[in-house]
DNA sequence: GCCATTTCTTAAGCTATCTTAATTTTTCTT
DNA sequence: AAGAAAAATTAAGATAGCTTAAGAAATGGC
């Protein structure tokens, strides 16, 4: 099966910086190893995380590659890492790409669209253990392999309150 | 440019239910005038809002297409709307697709991908009076034409607590 | 192996948002 | 236009989840 084409990797080491907001120049990332992260800050200095991308797992600024418009995100490596890189003009273009690519690139739409749905019902419907429990779930080695503020963050609420509720699930 | 082919389109009347939770006939929905819905029914018996569809929308269960499965959600009418039907193997195997096609879902996948992202940030960082601002902001149209309560529903409150905002905000 | 840093825990008080329930207003039906 | 149904408002009391702050535990660098 063709694959999208990707540079050659590059390592690189946690806490590195791979996208900040407002930059211009623009790729994607896809994981080869380790585990990427992106992220937003609000306005009361706060950060939410969008996205973790351990291998395999493309991640990126699709808004912003689409319209050329500056980042509106952060992207950093949670651990050593390696990457590859996609342009952005891969996600401006469609009709530049070959078919079989737009294929795949169209079956990573879709199961971005799907993953990215549930979130949505899940922050919308369920409460923050229900979240918690469904992201152990889901993704089991990142329970393990991440700080617990992160995943935190990436549910929706503060890391005081998900050590709460893990200590109340305990006593259960 | 080509178009993704749809049937002849068929009228509906407001509060028509065309998908329910556990449907193994699947169409998507492409909104010719009117308006549709999507929802999910929680544990508690409550309604969460997941989509509105107004003219030229794309509408379904993106999920079950892809694997087969039932429906996870409802979809309704919430005005008589003209609708055409978009079968799931469109989405299903991209393969079939014409490329003119193939990049037309795959703009559509890509924005809603985009719109998706946007909307969990939202539910991660904002304050409930900030998504009912930023609601109106990108939807100025449907605020008009939809209830309160089913604004109130999308931003993830209750209509009572939408209803208090309201006030609070025209005080100022 | 030690010190610094980061992460995690615990707890008390606080606030945004919900629940319930009753009333009013608007919209729909005939 | 009247009556019924749906939607919106208001308010009081409840609660999930937040804030702050301080101490404990784990991790990482040298």
């Amino acid at each position: 099966m063709a694959t999208i084409k990707f540079s050659k990797t590059k390592k690189v080491s946690k806490g590195d910086l791979l996208l900040s907001v407002g930059d211009t120049t623009l790729y994607a990332y896809k994981v080869e190893s380790g585990c990427l992260r992106s992220y937003v800050i609000d306005n009361a200095g706060k950060e939410h995380i969008l996205q973790f991308a351990p291998e395999d797992w493309i991640i990126g600024d699709m808004g912003s590659y689409t319209n050329g418009d500056p980042s509106t995100i952060f992207i950093d490596a949670l651990e050593e890492s390696e990457v590859s890189f996609i342009s952005a003009a891969d996600f401006r273009d469609f009709h530049s790409l070959e078919k079989e690519l737009l294929v795949e690139m169209s079956i990573k739409l879709r199961n971005n669209v799907i993953a990215a749905n549930k979130r949505i019902i899940s922050l919308l419907s369920a409460t923050a253990e229900e979240r918690y429990i469904s992201f152990t779930q889901t993704y089991p080695t990142l329970v393990q392999r991440l700080p617990l503020k992160l995943i935190a963050s990436y549910i929706g609420i503060t890391p005081e309150y998900l050590s709460d509720l893990r200590r109340k699930m305990a006593k259960k």
